[in-house]
DNA sequence: CATGATTTACCCCAAAAGAGGTACCGTTTC
DNA sequence: GAAACGGTACCTCTTTTGGGGTAAATCATG
């Protein structure tokens, strides 16, 4: 039987490190490299040979879903599981998007991530039960609320951003370089695609659908 | 030498798994319980000889703030040592006022776990060294902008969640039962003390800062 | 080139927010 | 028992928000 050999790449040495001494040989599976740095796993991957890769989204320096697109941009074609500790739909869905194969929980058991790996490596889907419920759910509702909140403009995604900041009305009028009308335009425009009544809710939606960051 | 038996609770099913099979006999650490929930750490402690507890903080059922509350309220006295991906000083301040012998991020290394698990068992504090940073800034900022943070009331805690509700006074008050002045001499507090100048912007602080969170 | 999306800008108007106060009543703490 | 704090409630005032429109210029893209 053959091994499975994975790179992981994860910035959380501690979790990197206890995966590589938690498969058995009778597991089938083998950590054959890790990472903490997204753009490193081109040349790993060049260096030697790779059947999965273990991708966790919440990284420093560049994330997973940007590996992702890194990776598709090399033209690597190596199946992917997704590791991480979100179900947010917002992750789920940018991940399947971007053509992941699979996509596990930290809290998953050894065994699930085992079934997860060997899944994956040949080259079939593998997604938690709890991942699952979470997609089920959003097709279910896939013509009602949630559906726009990703379409956004560019300039809608400033002004949320300047307002989560703190400015009001003129100040990102100034701040934008155009005029007060058209910043009240926008935040219309936003708070209705987004179904919310004030800026504060916006900036909370906006947080957890991650249309802005919280730096 | 004698081997540190320590407890691991975390929800995160991999990661004490991983750590489980991470120690070698020679660092001189032996995981000798697991558990995913805080509710059954007396459990384990009346059952077995425990040196040193790694705690989670993010748990769903008992999270790591009232795991600590829940122990000292039965009387235990075992060295914690929090192990989170958290570098919030809001989590730091939290846990060393509970009294937890230290505090160590998931992107630490094998060497920095085994050194902090060995420094707690033996009664010492271990920080590692992005907490150091945070907690000497914190510190240093004591009478400045950030030191007030923190010490919201619970009455100020529920008004920002509300906000971020899309609650405008009207709605805050009839939900708290207490008069639109009353809501809104809370906002005005709240905004004084966390120095923002919208609802919005304060919104997005409380969320970095955990005081709310974006469920 | 035509259609649609984006960005821009304006109108009116009611409601809410925000900045400045004061003040009473319980706890808790010193 | 006084002081400090938290929660409550009220006042006035200006500024801002948010809801309802309309509409032009620009850009993208089929």
């Amino acid at each position: 039987m053959n091994m499975i050999k994975i790179l992981v790449v994860d910035d959380h040495h501690l979790f990197a490190e206890g995966l590589k001494t938690m498969f058995r040989p009778e597991d089938g599976i083998f950590v054959a490299a890790v990472t903490e740095n997204g753009h490193e796993v081109p040349h790993i991957l060049s260096k030697q040979e790779i059947d999965v890769i273990l991708l966790d989204i919440d990284m420093p320096i560049l994330n997973g879903l940007d590996t992702m697109e890194l990776l598709k941009s090399k033209g690597f074609d190596i199946p992917i599981l997704m590791l991480t500790m979100h179900q947010s739909i917002k992750y789920i869905k940018s991940t399947l998007e971007k053509g992941a194969q699979g996509y596990i929980l930290k809290d998953a058991s050894k065994k699930e991530l085992v079934e997860a790996v060997t899944k994956t490596s040949q080259q079939q889907n593998y997604f938690h039960s709890k991942i699952n419920d979470q997609v089920f759910d959003y097709f279910r509702g896939k013509n009602s609320s949630k559906s726009e909140n990703q379409n956004l403009s560019e300039r809608e995604r400033e002004i949320i951003e300047c307002l989560a900041d703190g400015m009001n009305t003129k100040a990102i009028s100034e701040a934008l370089f155009i005029s007060e009308h058209t910043v009240k335009t926008h935040r219309k425009n936003i708070m209705h695609k987004l179904h919310v009544k004030t800026s504060a809710e916006l900036v909370k939606l906006a947080i957890a659908n991650g249309i802005i960051s919280i730096g």
